[in-house]
DNA sequence: CCGGGTCTATGACAGCGGTCATAGTAGCCA
DNA sequence: TGGCTACTATGACCGCTGTCATAGACCCGG
């Protein structure tokens, strides 16, 4: 979650992926997204002449980058590849997160899906792609664990979609119960979609 | 979905669910409410006095009632009762409405936790609540149907959080796949979790 | 020195947001 | 008729939003 100290564009667009997370697009003010990026005014309208609408569709395609780029690093930690242990290493970022820091943020993809999807086409398309990009990893390291290539797809849509409604329900309670509940639940099935290896449960 | 001719008190608050859904929250003028619901704009202040916090929690509340309320029907229509149907019938009102009038809307509840989680206390406990309210019917249902108590908690939740996080995939890819995707892949797992009674499967 | 880029700095504008203040209407009771 | 209550009707206020316009800083090649 830590951008080191790159150019001021990119903490601009870090910063909005941030700030949308927390308020949603639409309570997030374009001079707030500088003011948190300790970047000058100036430089929106310099490097998004498209706008807010630019600026907000380049944060949630970071997202999805960001997101698809920690699927690797997941599978890289975990001892044995499972799909359940993919699965709870997904959302262990987020139950970390929120014991840690607190319930302020969710998904910057949902945020822009809920805000945008009716209204501002560009956006909801950013959106569709920022998930696209972010199951596609999942999916493949699910068939690189022995998942039929058919059900991998599913199952990552399952995946994706059981910590998305998980999220939006912890958010609420303030609590991470619905997080740990979903992979808890959700672990043997996915492990049981292997089909050749030795399936470890 | 279709709230017949009541007071405009109640129109309004149906109103406002119906564009929270559509825009989300901050993007939803009080304005924009009455004139939607043919309602004079004095009555907003009116029958309001808490102001938009008051209008926002008060539709999450009617969501909930209402997705609660539709549980109950849900069961009453199912041929013979099982964990999978029910999921089914819940994920089917969204691809209908969804193959018939279109991707403007998705859930209030979301579109609350999403733009007031962080910042509007008591709009995150009404979402927190309706969650709840919804939640608690389908695990009912679950124990109706043989599922151990404690499990029929835990699956009521991880069926709604799949639900709520496959309407942010359809409704970004304007496309109901991921919807028919959790239903398709979850059900087995729903209906295998029924120990006494005959199972249907 | 000039010219020409990249980037920054402000100020203004027009619009809309929620909210408040105030006045008006309708009906009902005495 | 008067008076009370429920509800409606407007208009104004202030703050904030995204966006535009303009001008300044800074650096580099010539």
């Amino acid at each position: 979650m830590a951008a080191s100290e790159r150019g001021p564009r990119e903490r601009m667009v870090f910063s909005a992926a941030q700030l949308i997370r927390r308020d949603g697009v639409t309570a997030t003010g374009m001079r707030e997204v500088a003011a948190h990026a300790g970047a000058p005014r100036g430089s929106l309208q310099h490097y998004f002449p498209g706008g807010k609408e630019q600026l907000v569709n380049e944060a949630v395609d970071w997202a999805g980058r960001y997101a698809a780029g920690r699927v690797g690093r997941f599978l890289a930690q975990l001892p044995e590849p499972t799909p359940s242990g993919l699965f709870a290493a997904m959302v262990r970022q987020w139950t970390d997160e929120y014991r840690s820091a607190g319930f302020a943020g969710g998904c910057p993809v949902a945020a822009a899906t809920v805000d945008c999807a009716e209204g501002r086409d560009s956006t909801r398309a950013a959106a569709a792609a920022a998930f696209a990009r972010w199951t596609r990893p999942v999916a493949d390291a699910l068939t690189g664990m022995g998942v039929p290539a058919e059900r991998a797809e599913s199952l990552a849509t399952l995946m994706i979609s059981a910590l998305e409604g998980a999220l939006l329900i912890a958010r609420s309670e303030r609590d991470v119960r619905a997080l740990t509940t979903v992979v808890r639940e959700l672990g043997p099935l996915l492990d049981a979609s292997v089909v050749r290896q030795a399936s470890g449960g």
